[in-house]
DNA sequence: TGTTAATAAATGCAATTGCATGTATATATA
DNA sequence: TATATATACATGCAATTGCATTTATTAACA
């Protein structure tokens, strides 16, 4: 018999562990429930639209949209599917590769992005900005750079 | 007509939120793989059974999971519910308060959180403990509190 | 005490997510 | 080139979650 896989994390890991978890958490739930309140779609649909808008061409592969957005392929399947009957991007052929597409935002999908982000900023501002200062948060993000 | 509410979050807030976002994302995404590939239950179970295990009788009231786990309450009925039909907790009447009740850990319960241990250590050691040294994470720690 | 409001938990139904598999196209290789 | 393998995305079905409402009980108070 093998002992079991042992890689143990310090006390002070998992306090960290147990934190960022229930930081996030809380952090995130109260921004989406702000975003709600407003009558907003969800943050994902926010992250979907402003990825499409930073690139040149406001297009993406999905496959690409999975890897940035760390969501499963399915469920980018069906997040296009929605936000495309709600006309806020739309499917194009990608003729490099018959097996792909791109995605590709419309007007009203850059619309919405501008609507949504007065909300959004308050809120993280309210949830996340008034808990520490500048520096501390320039801290924790790199601290969090490094898990990335 | 009044400007949208502005409280506007530096740049560094930004940066910070993304980053816990993602972070948070992916470590829990590789635990939770990690868990289900020793065919462990998700990470939730662990947590429940964790509070309960804390507590001197080894019981608590729905509502205070609710809290600590920051779940919603219909969540945390319908947890409980499959719980208990695995055995790993049981509902009890609550006798101060009729409308309440008490879920206590059961032996099963204590035996699977001893056997998803090891398993969890390690994945928190190699997705958290691995990626900062003991006083970065400290510093992790401390500003996470501050969300808290 | 009787009535109203509040609280703890459960539940029906819709939406989303997870999981496995399917379909189409591209790449590798014999 | 023919065949097998890999990749990109879609989809059927089950499990979970969200949302609104229901049920049971307690607290408030006229």
């Amino acid at each position: 018999m093998m002992p079991p896989m042992t890689g143990k994390p310090s006390d002070m890991t998992i306090t960290a562990w147990a934190r960022l978890l229930k930081a996030q958490a809380k952090a995130l739930d109260a921004v989406e429930a702000d975003l709600k309140a407003k009558g907003h779609p969800p943050l994902a649909w926010y992250d979907v639209l402003l990825e499409l808008k930073r690139e040149e061409n406001g297009t993406l592969r999905p496959l690409e949209l999975e890897k940035r957005l760390l969501l499963k392929q399915h469920n980018v399947s069906r997040l296009i599917d929605r936000m495309e009957q709600k006309n806020l991007l739309k499917r194009l052929p990608f003729v490099q590769d018959g097996r792909g597409q791109l995605v590709a935002i419309t007007d009203q999908g850059q619309d919405l992005l501008r609507r949504m982000w007065p909300t959004y900023r308050a809120s993280i501002q309210e949830h996340v900005g008034s808990k520490l200062n500048d520096s501390e948060m320039a801290k924790l993000a790199a601290l969090l750079q490094h898990m990335l």
